[in-house]
DNA sequence: GTCTTTTCACCTAGGTGAGAACTT
DNA sequence: AAGTTCTCACCTAGGTGAAAAGAC
């Protein structure tokens, strides 16, 4: 965040900007991590979240000055973002600071239901794989685990005694494909100070909730085991002595490397990563993660509240949930509401729904008013720097932001959904009509080549440097089918659109869900973003 | 928003895409005009907006098919927009539909308040002129009020009595010297199919609410009389003659005029319009706009709730409450719950704040609840292209997303605030960074020629057609002191940014408003985006 | 003729990985 | 040497007025 910037203000704005864009965490709860021992407490936000007393060891210290940027300074409370800003809703709730960066709500009392509820949960092992645990130097490094049992490792069953408001509510993870796919591979997340998206974003599909209850949909990062893992060395290879090995595969493809065959800017310019007849698995397994030692001390636990929360289930249930506003960072010190995390070490995304529980006393219901759910596929190891140079090329694949860095000319990516890497048709962050428009603009060539472009990118013709054999590899991946998965993706205008707010379908019926109105009504007045009234009174 | 598109499905996409970028109006309200009188009525969101039921004549049918894309159409229901669409808030009830384009709900009942409370504002005259009514042909076109009676032309007093929580409210017009400038000149805002944003954007900072009390801010557009206007036509000159008529200005710069000196591209191009002594109180008095009758039929009524709505007191005092979401359009079947407004006619907007009232009866009470602001400097013309040309220059000069159409290479015009046309350090709709940036990226070379910068921009050379004398003209403008008006507007990052939503500043002390944190407390949560929890529990 | 619609170049705003520079 | 930070070209998404084309 706090980047010098070559043009110092520019990038001051610039970075607030991007601060606005996303959430701060205006309060913070704690828990003992004890089931029925909510222990509120009321802090205060702006530069002090990592004070929050865990009951973990904490590594940070209170108030801390993030290079010269500490609390108080004023630039932050002048350089509130604005304009497109004001669309980028952060996590926090609504009614205290939708997009709010530096939120400066505090006290804010503890949530029972996360002292209890989440604490349970995470003592639980709703994320341990149902295979395998992942272990570094398995054969794969994620197994991937079979469709059906990897759906929604939702809450075991001991979570207690539930709410029917939450019991009923199940969760299906969109993306899944996608999802399984990098997961086959070793899902790395990349993590800045900044703060940087998740790509495949977590997008849920949400069914069975009551519809006038009000909700609050949130996600939390557990660590998958207590380590801290190095970049497995490329067995026998150094880099800059890249190509020419045959079998070796070049897993962690490290921008040096790439320098060798300068010019070389057709494909085959490494051998032994054209992988024309390795798999993912096995590419992998040539050179894979080391444990590098016990885990790094905890980072501030965090949680994302999806910022429509809370809304109605109908709301909810409207469309698919997307998580696209959260942001993962390594910055122990981010005073933006993002999620921290340590570099190198693993993790399990977890979902959670809550049910606002109207009552007075909602307290002692935490406990039951959650229902949690976690997705094995969504497991990542959060990285700086990409380590596997699959996975790379399977997010400069799928991800419509890094379209730049395809080697088709966009041609032949953009009209057989499924053509080179099966790039999803829905892969990206809500981001449905990227994909979409590739197909429709440029789609009437599908003869184009669908496999193995050789042809270099934009970038690639600027640079002459990067080494098309990832390109190539792709071919070698088991291409889920995606449209096979998603009826109709073959047509992008079909497509269900993900929304990272509750928003209705445009297209609904009318009398689909009148029942969840309340708050206007409450209001004595309309829901409508417009309403007719009685036009008109000219100005007498 | 039909636009046929040359590449169809991409087009489909992307006018999707806008269209979640926008609110929807879920559902209507109308009244009978008559205090007192609340007509509930639900009725459908999609496609079906304009066959609200209005007191006064509509032009249009129910369910009207635009151009194919009626209701029930399968591409609206499938198009949905997702990624960073979602954040594109849009202006209905967050417990609602956030960013709802195609709201399906309906059956909301209408607000008491409204019938009453709007219904007996819209027959007041806070939106009359205090100094004098806009009269076509007159010696100015929209009479520059004195500052201090412009402020706030807030509720008469003649509302009734109303409930403290609003009465207590005062409201302040955020870039005001912007709108003053732009009033004398006679405001215009184009509309267009799909909808446009105001700018300058509606802003307000807030103050004297119940910080812990729930209140709605929303915004409606009446006319300012009952007259169709006519581009009052160029005295003695057709277009296609332009330039050398001395005296004459070319108040409705059209496309065709502008092609007349085609390679003259720097300064004096067209003599009479360099204007380096024309007021623009002169220059537009030498042609006017001109009563072509009496207004069309009423489009539908609607109003724009902010997207935040309903928030906290302590929210939307916070920061700057910007509706840069809202979007006016011309299309009487639009369904995006846009503004909808005559091309030709004039309007006023006025600002509502309305108390959540959370008695059960709220209705009884809705007059006593809401209190209206009218400020006169906002009142416009609405158009389908800009008619007086500087209006146009000065929103290209004042507007961000038109600096593409700026004169000076950017330098220029990024160093001083004030320099050329004086813009206004903060213009656009809560873009903040914008102009900011522009100021520090380039800001150095702060010794350019501040005014009449003769050389072309980008566009201009790439086309070289665009009148150099409409960049010139600036200089006859009053530039205000934005500086002035704003301390320390000349160091940008200490500009307090707008907000689209009421989150607050990033800097503020600790327990400044603690008051404010209801929905998540009676969650039996917590308010933030993230908190901290126990970190980390291995799994099992 | 006047107004409206459509397309387009040019912006703002911000999400990508590449690659170089930096840190430890 | 390995990991992290930072800048950058290249994208997506969408807000501008200009200009041409269309409508009445």
């Amino acid at each position: 965040m706090t980047l010098p910037g070559q043009s110092g203000g520019n990038e001051m704005a610039k970075q607030h900007s991007h601060l606005t864009a996303t959430s701060f965490v205006p309060s913070c709860a704690f828990l003992t991590g004890d089931p029925g021992v909510p222990q509120c407490r009321a802090w205060m936000g702006v530069g002090s979240l990592e004070k929050a007393p865990v009951s973990q060891a904490m590594p940070h210290q209170q108030q801390p000055q993030v290079r010269g940027r500490g609390p108080g300074d004023q630039e932050r409370l002048t350089t509130n973002p604005a304009g497109r800003d004001s669309s980028g809703d952060s996590c926090s709730w609504p009614a205290l600071s939708r997009t709010s960066p530096g939120a400066n709500v505090q006290a804010v009392p503890m949530a029972a239901f996360l002292s209890a509820g989440l604490g349970v949960l995470a003592t639980s092992e709703p994320y341990t794989l149902t295979s395998s645990s992942w272990e570094p130097r398995l054969d794969s490094p994620f197994p991937s685990d079979p469709p059906t049992g990897a759906q929604v490792v939702a809450e075991p069953g001991k979570q207690g005694p539930k709410n029917p408001r939450v019991s009923s509510v199940t969760v299906q993870l969109e993306m899944k494909a996608l999802w399984e796919e990098f997961n086959q591979l070793g899902t790395e997340m990349i993590v800045t100070k900044a703060g940087r998206r998740m790509f495949p974003t977590f997008q849920v599909k949400i069914l069975g909730m009551d519809t006038l209850a009000d909700y609050a949909l949130l996600m939390d990062f557990v660590p998958l085991d207590d380590k801290r893992y190095r970049s497995g060395g490329r067995p026998g290879e150094a880099a800059g002595t890249a190509g020419g090995r045959g079998q070796e595969v070049d897993p962690y493809l490290h921008p040096g490397v790439s320098r060798g065959p300068v010019g070389t800017v057709t494909g085959e310019a490494y051998p032994g990563a054209t992988a024309g007849s390795l798999t993912a698995r096995y590419a992998f397994h040539s050179s894979a993660w080391l444990v590098a030692g016990r885990a790094d001390p905890a980072t501030p636990g965090r949680v994302h509240f999806h910022p429509d929360s809370p809304a109605k289930g109908a709301q909810w249930m409207r469309q698919i949930v997307s998580f696209d506003k959260l942001k993962l960072t390594n910055n122990l010190l981010d005073d933006n509401g993002h999620i921290i995390l340590n570099s190198m070490h693993r993790y399990q995304p977890r979902f959670h729904v809550v049910f606002v529980d109207p009552r007075k006393d909602s307290e002692r219901y935490a406990q039951e008013n959650f229902k949690s759910f976690v997705f094995k596929e969504t497991q990542f190891t959060a990285v700086t720097a990409y380590q596997n140079h699959r996975i790379t090329q399977l997010k400069i694949a799928s991800n419509p932001f890094a379209k730049g860095f395809r080697e088709s000319d966009s041609d032949s990516w953009t009209v057989p959904p499924r053509a080179l890497l099966s790039i999803p048709t829905r892969s990206h962050s809500g981001l449905g009509p990227c994909l979409l428009k590739g197909s429709t603009e440029e789609g009437t060539d599908s003869h184009k080549a669908p496999v193995s472009n050789s042809r270099t990118s934009a970038r690639l013709r600027h640079q002459l440097l990067a080494p098309p054999e990832a390109l190539l590899a792709p071919a070698t991946y088991q291409p889920l089918a995606y449209q096979g998965l998603y009826p109709g993706a073959s047509s992008p205008l079909r497509i269900p659109r993900a929304r990272p707010t509750p928003y209705p379908l445009p297209n609904v019926q009318n009398d689909r869900d009148q029942e969840s109105l309340p708050l206007p009504a409450r209001l004595g007045l309309l829901s409508p973003t417009a309403m007719c009234l009685g036009t008109v009174q000219d100005p007498q």
